[in-house]
DNA sequence: ATTGCTAATACAAATCGTTTGCAACAAGGT
DNA sequence: ACCTTGTTGCAAACGATTTGTATTAGCAAT
């Protein structure tokens, strides 16, 4: 088993993920850790978040169309996220029951993710609803 | 506004994937509608897919990283998903109660969808599973 | 049935997010 | 300070999906 080393590109992307609380894309996380480290490369930052997420340091979020997103805090909460925009929010507000009870199987499956998905459109899309769009 | 056309395509891919089970991505729905009407082509299919989804007709299935899935029956339930094969089935056995209530406002939000993903090992992939792999 | 309008198709090429191959580099144990 | 090898940056490959366009075919009106 190989040694994971501590480089300087990891502490940086992992420091700027857990002070966001936007569940940034992997492009998001290029653009803000290239302003201190000018020639990292976006597929360190895949890789990076790659390893992370394996690690369980941090959350993938697959739900939605487009990009993945990732998430610093690993803690059991739910996320909502709009339709029309992609962007994607925590939803504290939802009772903590709701997904309190843990299935370990079902069908037969031995259930090791589980994850409530709500989306629809965010208060700053809803004024521009009629406009076309998707 | 377009008239909508009801053409062979569309008619073969909506009774394909009511007939299928198991939540086709775009390629299965493409090679078993090229069966019937050989010269189709895979963007149609991308293309009836998204159309019929707008409608309502279908259910588009976006949870995992894989491709994205489709569902004939937009009855409201759950699925699970098997993060080796990417095999997807519906969760019938659970409590209905689990999204009974629905969610019309969260942050601001106005939901529009909500499912719950849940995600583990299938039963075929579990007697492979310390074989390495994700 | 035949016509005419135009939505929808097949095909190819483009796009998007993500992954991978590889030579150069640097982390961290010695 | 050195040496091993995990990691990086870059470019190129990749898979899923979308789009441009000339041609085909639905279907409403004749």
């Amino acid at each position: 088993m190989p040694v994971i080393r501590n480089t300087l590109q990891r502490k940086l992307i992992l420091a700027e993920i857990r002070k966001l609380k936007t569940h940034p894309t992997a492009a998001d996380l290029f653009m803000i850790v290239r302003q201190q480290l000018p020639r990292i490369s976006l597929s360190t930052v895949y890789r990076t978040l790659l390893l992370l997420s394996e690690q369980g340091t941090i959350r993938r979020l697959t739900a939605g169309d487009g990009e993945t997103r990732f998430d610093g805090d690993i803690s059991p909460h739910h996320h909502v996220r709009c339709l029309r925009c992609g962007r994607c929010e925590d939803a504290h507000e939802l009772p903590e029951r709701l997904l309190r009870r843990n299935y370990e199987w079902i069908n037969g499956f031995r259930i090791t993710q589980q994850q409530v998905d709500f989306a629809g459109i965010c208060p700053d899309c809803q004024g521009v609803e009629n406009q076309g769009g998707v």
